[in-house]
RNA sequence: GGGCCCGUAGCUCAGUCUGGAUAGAGCGACGGCCUUCGGAGCCGUAGGUCGCGGGUUCGAAUCCCGCCGGGCCCGCCA
């Protein structure tokens, strides 16, 4: 629905008959869709570079540097041989030309020379696909294969923009059967992969949506008329429906949903495109119906997009789009829960750029290391210890990604995400297999809660480990108020660090009176329930035995 | 240029909204603890101008202003 799918929908179409899904389906379309996104991009800039290669020569042929001039003609000619073959030498012929028009540029200046802006235009064009260039090179080193194949169908083909345009409106407007089935057909099989993986950490969801189905069912519509009738949309001469923005911030409300408590020219959030001027819709504009379709109803009483930081503006513009069609309840009920991404030390972490890692590496890694764990405390791995391996492999990687404030960037570190020591997954698994040993050894025959005498509790790290578990109520419901799972983690944590404390210094089941050995029973037994109910809200699988 | 976020120990992070006493964890380093319920543990040591500079206050990591460093956004991509 989407460009983004629609370039993955367009490659696959022309490839499907000549290659076979291999591996996990998510997998697979995850490659394709980096290969795919690399060459379009490459080759959509190589055709302008084409088309521009005329007005190229001509802005430098006008004289001083004869040198020059040959050269660049040398490399446009070789770049003109662009769509009968591929050669990475593109990137060097580029950057070639590059260096021979900046230094041109130069010149130009110097002498005020008129086509300064267009020679930016085109060296900005270079640098872009010498960027993308660069991409396709490094992805086709990690896919060869598939790869080669994709550049090799997408080489003879011509105006991709288009094609892709056409593409995404025949889908969006659901009359054609073939192409709606490409396009759910690619998106089921991602979701497939995507589902199992999810299935295996313990993640469901109840329900799917089609984007596309808020176009067809006309609730794209509706809001757009809503909105139109309200004055709030202007159109370009290309045909584009744009939101504006700008006059709604006279609006005292609309300056709220953007923070801002007086309008200037310069701090004025910009005007959001919703309808494309070949008429299909962007992806904030479908979010907008589908924030309505979600929260529409009064039995809902919160709206959650959960969704990167990075979206914060298009969540504010979406947020401001819902009041203006005249749905204030329902904009009211809306909250952007933003996330930092996780990067890479040194580069980021970009699907579009091939450059990622996918969850089923990180859990193999990790279940890895949670086997190596076992082994060291039993000599032969049955089939229930892979389970289990499994298990504190999903402890360690939920933990590690939960208990990181969500706005802060996340630096993709193994040992950090494969760490079984304190603050991690596994520990809290740990010490509650340990408090549950415990109780296995009296077959949970927990003493009667009000015969004690809760009075011989009464050393520092039993009142500190009490008087914190009382605390789990009000913690739950901070965490839940300000959408911080990593409260209930770093909680967990804590009363996990007080148990092993207190578990180190004092016997329960020997303790030296009866009267104390059923007290600390109760606390264990009241510890084991936190905890148990503190990691069912993290997703992280108690463990009884480890 | 404009907007948002981050900057706390060698590293990864809590604590900032709602100001309060010697700023807390983990990792790493160093030194201890298995005749007792599971050592994936526990106890201890070293390590911090809370980015910098002003201001408000009896009191500032926390509030206000200004800088500096890093990230992100400002697309008819998502």
């Amino acid at each position: 629905m989407g460009k983004q799918v629609a370039y993955l929908v367009f490659v696959y179409s022309k490839i499907k008959d000549k290659v076979d899904i291999s591996g996990k389906s998510d997998h697979w379309f995850g490659a394709l869709y980096s290969i795919a996104n690399a060459s379009i991009e490459s080759l959509i800039r190589l055709d302008e570079i084409d088309l521009q290669k005329n007005s190229l020569l001509k802005i430098i042929s006008s004289k001083t540097d004869a040198q020059n001039y040959d050269e660049l003609e040398r490399y446009i000619k070789k770049l003109s041989k662009i769509g009968n073959y591929y050669t990475i030498d593109w990137i060097d012929i580029l950057k070639k030309i590059l260096e021979v028009i900046q230094e041109k540029k130069g010149i130009e200046e110097k002498n005020k020379y008129e086509n300064v802006k267009q020679v930016t235009a085109i060296i900005d064009t270079i640098n872009k696909t010498v960027e993308w260039l660069e991409v396709f090179s490094s992805v086709s080193i990690k896919w060869p294969k598939l790869s080669k194949t994709v550049l090799s169908t997408l080489i003879n083909e011509r105006n991709i923009n288009e094609k892709i345009s056409e593409l995404m409106q025949k889908y969006e407007s659901g009359e054609y059967k073939e192409i709606n089935s490409l396009f759910r057909e690619v998106c089921s099989k991602v979701l497939e992969g995507i589902k199992e993986t999810l299935n295996n950490v313990g993640i469901k969801f109840d329900k799917f949506d089609w984007e596309s189905d808020l176009v067809r069912n006309k609730l794209v519509d509706k809001i757009l008329n809503e909105l139109e009738q309200r004055g709030w949309i202007i159109e370009d001469k290309d045909g584009a429906k744009i939101l504006n923005i700008k006059k709604a911030l006279k609006i005292k409300d609309i300056r709220d949903i953007f923070g801002l408590d007086k309008v200037d020219e310069e701090s004025a959030p910009p005007n959001l495109v919703l309808i494309r001027s070949d008429g299909t819709t962007l992806y904030t504009t479908r979010d907008i119906a589908y924030a309505l379709y979600k929260g529409e109803s009064d039995k809902v009483e919160k709206v959650l997009n959960i969704i990167g930081k990075d979206q914060t503006l298009p969540q504010k513009q979406l947020k401001a789009a819902l009041y203006l069609a005249g749905y204030k309840n329902v904009a009211d009920k809306l909250f952007h829960v933003a996330y930092e991404l996780v990067i890479l030390p040194g580069a980021k972490l970009s699907a579009r750029r091939g450059r990622y890692i996918t969850f089923d590496e990180i859990l193999e890694d990790a279940k890895e290391k949670a086997l190596e764990e076992i082994r060291k405390r039993s000599t032969d791995i049955s089939l229930e210890e892979f389970d289990l391996a499994r298990d504190i492999a999903v402890g360690a990687v939920k933990y590690a990604l939960i208990s990181v404030a969500p706005e802060r960037t996340i630096t993709f570190d193994w040992n950090r995400i494969i760490n079984f020591e304190q603050n991690s997954g596994p520990f809290l698994q740990y010490t509650y297999a340990r408090a549950t040993s415990i109780l296995r050894k009296i077959n949970f025959e927990i003493p009667e809660a009000d015969i004690i005498n809760y009075e011989v509790l009464n050393t520092n790290v039993e009142k500190e480990l009490i008087f914190n578990l009382a605390r789990f109520p009000e913690i739950v419901l901070e965490a839940g108020e300000k959408f911080r799972p990593d409260i209930i983690a770093d909680y967990a944590n804590k009363i996990s660090i007080l148990f092993n404390s207190f578990y180190q210094r004092f016997p329960v089941l020997r303790a030296d009176t009866r009267e104390k050995r059923d007290a600390r029973l109760i606390m264990v037994d009241a510890f084991r329930t936190v905890l148990r109910n503190s990691l069912d809200l993290l997703g992280i699988k108690p463990l009884e035995k480890m």
